[in-house]
DNA sequence: GGGTAATTCAAACGTTCGTTTCAATCTTAT
DNA sequence: ATAAGATTGAAACGAACGTTTGAATTACCC
């Protein structure tokens, strides 16, 4: 009747419906009319509002994205700060940089695990124009964190911690995505089924110290790839 | 003279192109037009030999992982043969599962890195049929070796094992399939573009360090995690 | 060499996709 | 109240999708 305000955002419950069913579908297994349909809004609705199911894409990671790189400068800026220009602990830095990821997990205005998942999964999507967002939005975020990385572990060869790196995001992002995935594989029901806080919690209490133990593991025997990729500075001894 | 090679390898090439272009576009973002041309042959083709597309994928998948499953059960079964009824070492069940993996990115016929980062890559795949398939795979292999690890690390809890394990397929994953996609966000190259025996031998180097650093992290703080565990009642959540 | 099955081929099938159109409706400021 | 702009609605667009058809061609056995 007269109380059937319909104006609840369009904008919004689309960007909602899509974030749902791209964590469920993926981006291509994923149609205009699932999207339209899950937030009852006209079919046109996303091309005017949005441009194109491209673009929706985009925005549903901008609007989580922003909060995220902000933070995670945020919680670098105030370790730096704190140790007054020596060096961070490793353990501080992955706790910066996933320990802000998983308090995304942990706030559903922020996403929740739903959006947790979502960029987990999307990570490995093949589509070029999803691969060049990503870099262009990671970019300052993972340089800065490289960096103290770097000055944390001055005994680690510089492509020995971005490969870490590498791994732990890797490992992060299966434990995330992969929840009812790796999880049929492995025939073993893990409880991160459930959204909401208890499971990043229970996350962040399991794979930070594969992370940590990860990253300190002993470096491999660097000899015979030094010579193959030819790089002159030696292996200093760990 | 070919007495049992009746087709003029239509089937084999059909796999290889499927191979290829499912592991470069994903299984959405390849279409049967895409394989049938690459592949030099009609498009009626894939579903006179394979049926469907679906089916076609299942296959791609099979001539794979019968070797992947038949070495990896049989690298087991030699650690447990030398152990003579004692425990393994962790690392040596590593070495097994995933260096057998390994193998097959050294051997262009058991389909080198382009079936390893295809494998990689469809994990995450969100298609039912697709985890389906996968889950039906990989059941007994993944059996054998989670009871493998449970001895190996007997002070352990086994669910703790089974976390770590996800964690350890994850990250290998990723360094695997995130050949170009993580390395785009790591804003750094790392040299495992290039196929053949170099890539794996490098990965392996690389990669189980990391992974047998994380099996032996430090374990969490279990005891609030322990009261909520310990109840056999599931609690699952819809 | 003829008969039979297996395979290839061009063409079309019906469906779904993302996108566009344009009139109808709602919102807002004058 | 009314004009102007913003938003929604129903319908259709052309393209691409996986699949099917039926005739033409090839390979194989007796």
């Amino acid at each position: 009747m007269s109380e059937t305000r319909t104006q609840p955002d369009t904008r919004e419950r689309i960007l909602d419906a899509a974030e749902r069913l791209f964590m469920e579908s993926g981006y291509e297994g994923t149609s205009m009319r699932m999207i339209t349909g899950e937030a009852g809004v006209n079919l046109a609705a996303v091309n005017y509002h949005f441009g194109s199911k491209e673009a929706l894409l985009r925005e549903v990671f901008r609007r989580r994205l922003n909060w995220l790189n902000a933070e995670r400068l945020r919680a670098l800026d105030a370790l730096e700060a704190e140790a007054q220009g020596g060096a961070l602990k490793p353990s501080a830095i992955l706790e910066a940089f996933f320990g802000t990821l998983l308090k995304m997990g942990r706030d559903q205005s922020l996403g929740g695990m739903t959006f947790l998942r979502l960029l987990g999964r999307t990570l490995t999507e093949p589509a070029d124009f999803i691969r060049a967002f990503f870099a262009g939005e990671y970019a300052e975020v993972i340089e800065r964190y490289k960096k103290a990385l770097f000055r944390a572990l001055p005994e680690v060869p510089p492509e020995e911690i971005i490969w870490r790196f590498h791994l732990m995001l890797g490992a992060m992002s299966y434990a995330i995505a992969g929840t009812d995935a790796l999880q049929v594989i492995t025939g073993c029901e893990v409880d991160m089924n459930n959204d909401g806080p208890d499971a990043a919690q229970l996350l962040e209490a399991r794979v930070m110290p594969f992370l940590l133990g990860g990253l300190r593991a002993p470096l491999p025997q660097f000899q015979l790839l030094q010579v193959q990729q030819s790089k002159p500075e030696p292996t200093k001894a760990a």
